[in-house]
DNA sequence: ATGACTTATCCAATAAGA
């Protein structure tokens, strides 16, 4: 089985790109984030054999997952998912939010998450809390079923593992994406019995995002957040980042990552 | 250079991204 995860930024921005890349790489479960639209555009993939599990709200978030063998007991949001109060003219007013953040199916008997988990925007943002309580509540709302069988929990998790996953630590010192709270939600999560599937880089390194400004791609300055965590019942035969996706006209900022797996059918 | 792009939205200036 071949799964992928892929920051699109904008699904109707890249709903051209989005189609050929389905052609030309044909995964079976394909994990989407920051799909920007509360209407899914749902009749290319259809019509190349995907069914659509969509959670979107409109102009920001938005996560989805489509696949090609089976999708089951679709849920959208995880269990005690946190919400977000932006902040408001009367700030009394501002009201917590459970954004379009998470997204769970079966697929063909895999367990899968397509995550956006929230940036953080700096260190000590309010932003910044609830990126660690919506961690904290994801690990407790999934342990069930990283525990339960074939599991994946994949997307844009916002946080760079180690210094290596990033171009130049230096440039980060107090940065979101790198704080040690940051890395230690993702230790917990790993805890679970998850572990980081780390892609080859088919050129360079295996960063998965590139600012658009200043050429950063182009000087291979970019991060590795997007991340594929799998349980002991999914056997990886191989995992790549498609660069390939980050070039060319009107690409995401970020590339895809693609998986592919089989189910040793054991428990963890 | 507290920037550089890109996105959707109140279609124009803004918020957000990481």
């Amino acid at each position: 089985m071949r799964v992928a995860t892929w920051n699109v930024n904008s699904v109707t921005a890249r709903l051209p790109r989005l189609h050929e890349w389905l052609d030309l790489v044909e995964p079976d479960v394909l994990c989407l984030q920051e799909t920007k639209t509360a209407d899914f555009p749902s009749d290319g993939v259809e019509q190349r054999g995907y069914e659509v599990a969509h959670v979107g709200d409109g102009r920001w978030n938005g996560v989805a997952i489509l696949s090609r063998v089976g999708l089951e007991d679709v849920t959208a949001a995880f269990a005690e998912q946190p919400g977000y109060a932006n902040e408001d003219e009367d700030a009394l007013l501002a009201v917590p939010v459970v954004e379009s953040r998470a997204v769970g199916a079966t697929c063909g008997g895999l367990r899968v998450w397509s995550l956006y988990v929230p940036n953080g925007r700096s260190v000590g943002h309010p932003h910044y809390d609830y990126k660690l309580g919506w961690l904290t509540a994801l690990r407790a709302a999934l342990a069930p079923e990283v525990a339960a069988g074939p599991f994946v929990v994949t997307g844009d998790f916002n946080i760079a593992p180690t210094d290596d996953d990033v171009w130049d630590p230096a440039a980060f010192v107090g940065s979101t994406h790198v704080t040690a709270r940051e890395r230690q939600a993702l230790a917990d999560l790993r805890a679970l019995g998850l572990r980081d599937v780390e892609p080859r880089a088919l050129k360079g390194r295996n960063f998965t995002y590139w600012d658009y400004r200043a050429g950063m791609f182009h000087k291979g300055m970019g991060m590795r957040i997007d991340l594929v965590y799998a349980n002991d019942a999914v056997t990886v035969t191989d995992a790549w980042v498609d660069r390939e996706a980050r070039k060319g006209t009107g690409p995401s900022d970020h590339a895809p990552v693609v998986v592919d797996l089989d189910l040793t059918n054991r428990g963890p």
